[in-house]
DNA sequence: CGGCACATTGATACCGATCAATCGGGGTGG
DNA sequence: CCACCCCGATTGATCGGTATCAATGTGCCG
């Protein structure tokens, strides 16, 4: 079992046609159980995004930790539903929303993850996506990620710097993702 | 906390425009875990999709019964990993199938369920799944789905009466999806 | 300085949405 | 018992959002 320390990785699939899916990002302190490998073979990839940091876990020290520790235990079955609620977020971005709101809620998801992890500055944070991991992610093609991200800077809701955003106008970008933080379950470090 | 006995139902979100978004059907033996409700308020509805009977459990009986059987806890781990898995081939389908695809992949994906469960006749299996609700479930429209679906039954695949579906050329329907059934980790019922 | 990956922009094609009408069957009220 | 009604399925015509193809720009690194 591994857990980021540092970077991002993603969670994906490459589909015969050769096209790739991601499903998922990790970021700072994500876990990555790759225990699936106990039920059967693995049913898709992971791989880093950036260069990271990465720590393992025996799976022998993990439930010792857990077993010892019920505080540990429960904050990694409360993670585990976060994700899951992202995933349902996902499914529901690929099927309902138009291309400029997947990429909105996207950048709105980042953004609170980030601001979960303190990895924000006045509503700036580090995104060190190319336009083409968007686009994998997001079902999307990078030539028109590239146009929404323009016509999402020319209405003036956020700012893209070299591997980081700035968000100028976050209301304005959550009413256009249709954004409910609910599912995230944030109920700690409500601080910016 | 819940479980399908008879009947299907469905996880879905509305959003403010006011179309649906279907993120999961259970199907008899699925276990609906409401308990989400204890982290925040509930991030999705989830409703019946026919007539269905359901069986109720108390979060303190469940976790007696976990703590008292840890086969049981195995076992239900092991329910939502599968559970992982179908939303992780869900966001790969609505972000870079075509709709046949979709349409195909979810079918063997119904169709494996079922067949896990034993309720399969010979390549027959019931979907009690009106073209609205798979729609909602593909990210696409109902007039879409249909002639989708009027395809499928030229090309010889498949053959529909009501709220039940034969698969007439399983290998022919599995090639068209890219379906991998890994992910489902079957590993026991082998049989036909 | 050259190469390479990523970003940007334009022109065109096509898949699936949308709008609209018809059909078919099963249940219901008179 | 029958006419009506309503929901789901089906089909046609047209529109629009993204993909696709192609070319160029830009910054970084060796």
């Amino acid at each position: 079992m591994f857990v980021m320390l540092e970077g991002w990785a993603c969670r994906y699939k490459i589909l015969p046609n050769g096209s790739r899916q991601i499903m998922a990002f990790l970021m700072p302190g994500d876990a990555c159980d790759l225990h699936i490998k106990l039920l059967a073979e693995m049913d898709h990839g992971i791989q880093t995004v950036t260069t990271a940091k990465v720590a393992m876990i025996t799976r022998d020290e993990m439930s010792a930790m857990m077993q010892k520790h019920p505080n540990i235990a429960a904050a990694m079955y409360s993670a585990q539903l976060v994700d899951e609620g992202i995933m349902r977020a996902w499914i529901v971005s690929m099927g309902r929303r138009s291309s400029i709101e997947r990429v909105a809620h996207l950048l709105c998801e980042l953004y609170l993850r980030a601001l979960n992890i303190g990895l924000t500055m006045h509503g700036e944070f580090e995104m060190p996506l190319s336009q083409v991991v968007l686009a994998d992610a997001l079902g999307m093609t990078a030539v028109h990620i590239n146009r929404v991200l323009k016509e999402l800077r020319m209405l003036g809701v956020m700012a893209l710097k070299r591997g980081s955003v700035t968000l100028l106008e976050p209301e304005k970008l959550i009413q256009i993702a249709g954004f409910d933080e609910n599912y995230l379950h944030r109920r700690q470090r409500r601080a910016v």
